[in-house]
DNA sequence: TCCTTATCGATGCAATTGCATCTATATATA
DNA sequence: TATATATAGATGCAATTGCATCGATAAGGA
C-alpha cells in the first residue's frame, strides 16, 4: 500500500485553489467588516434559516449545512440569540431540542449582509469571469466535493 | 454608483468555490492531525524557508508569501522556534530585524508532513480530474487571484 | 544634527475556536 | 419495565486568533 504521490498539476491546482478562496473569503471578510457587518458565518446561518421559513430549524440539522462544528454552532446561535436575529423554540415531540427561527431583525440583517457580501461576489467573480467560464469553474469543483456527489 | 448584484452564475460558483476549498483543507488538517502533525500553516512556512536556503528569510518577507497576518507569524515562528524547527539569528544591516532559517529538524518535519499533505492533494484532487481539468481549473483561479495577475 | 515619520517584530488583552465532557432526553434491548 | 446506549445541545478549559499598541531601530526632512 504506497501512498500516492501528487502530480505537478495537481500541486499547482491546489497552491491555488487554497490560496485563492482564502484570498476571496478575506476580502470579503474584510469588506463587512469595514460596514460594521458580523462574520460571513452569521450570513450563512441567516440564510438558511429563511430559506426554512416559519418551520424554522434544528441546531443539528443546520450544522450539515453549513459546514460548522457542533459547539461553533451553538454559540453562534448563542450570540445570534442575544441579537435579537434568532429565536429558539422548545419543540413538543423531543424535549432534547429546539428549533431556531429567524426574527425579522434577522430578515433585515441578511439583508444587509447580502448587499455588500453580493456586491464582492460581483466584484471578485462576476467581473472577472464570464457565466460560461464560472460554470465551468463550479462544475470542474463540483468533482471536488465529498463525498462524491453525482451532480 | 450602484452596488451591482451577482449573477446566478457567480453566486453558484462562490458557493461552490468557498464549500470544496473549506472541505478539502479540513480533510487534510484531519488526515495530518490523525498522524499527529502539525497544521498546515506550519508547512508553508518550512517550505518556504526551505526554498529560501542557507539564506533565510526576514519575517516580513515570509509574510506575503504565507498570507498570514504580521502576528500570527511572529508567534508561529516563535513555536517553531520553541520545537527546533527554525532558528532565529540576528541581522547586521537591520538591528530590528532576524533573519530566520529552517534546521535539520525543521526539513525533517517537512517531508513528514508531505507525505501525508502530498497524499492528500493526490487522492482529494489528482485522483478526481485529469491533468488537464486540473490545468482548466488552475487557469480560472489564476483569472481571480488579487491583485489581478497576468499568468 | 535634530526631529518626525515609517518599518520591524513582539505582546497584552479580549474574543473565538477546539477538545473533551456534561446534562438531559430519547431509543433500543432484555 | 429496567438498563444500556445513542443523540441533542451546552460548556469548562486550554490554545489560537484578532486587535491595538508598544519598543526599538531606520529613514527622511528641516
Amino acid at each position: 500500500m504506497t501512498k500516492k504521490s501528487p502530480s505537478p498539476e495537481a500541486i499547482a491546482a491546489w497552491a491555488r485553489l487554497v490560496r485563492v478562496s482564502r484570498q476571496l473569503v478575506e476580502r470579503t471578510e474584510d469588506a463587512l467588516k469595514a460596514n460594521g457587518l458580523p462574520p460571513l458565518a452569521w450570513y450563512d446561518v441567516l440564510h438558511e434559516l429563511a430559506e426554512a421559513g416559519e418551520g424554522g430549524l434544528r441546531p443539528f440539522e443546520l450544522i450539515d449545512r453549513v459546514l460548522l462544528a457542533q459547539y461553533n454552532v451553538s454559540r453562534l446561535l448563542a450570540r445570534l440569540e442575544a441579537d435579537g436575529l434568532v429565536e429558539k423554540l422548545p419543540v413538543s415531540d423531543d424535549g432534547r431540542g429546539q428549533t431556531v427561527r429567524i426574527t425579522a431583525n434577522g430578515r433585515e440583517m441578511r439583508r444587509r449582509i447580502w448587499a455588500i457580501y453580493g456586491a464582492s461576489i460581483a466584484e471578485l467573480l462576476g467581473a472577472r469571469l464570464s457565466a460560461e467560464e464560472l460554470r465551468t469553474l463550479a462544475a470542474l469543483l463540483g468533482r471536488l466535493r465529498y463525498p462524491p456527489t453525482s451532480d
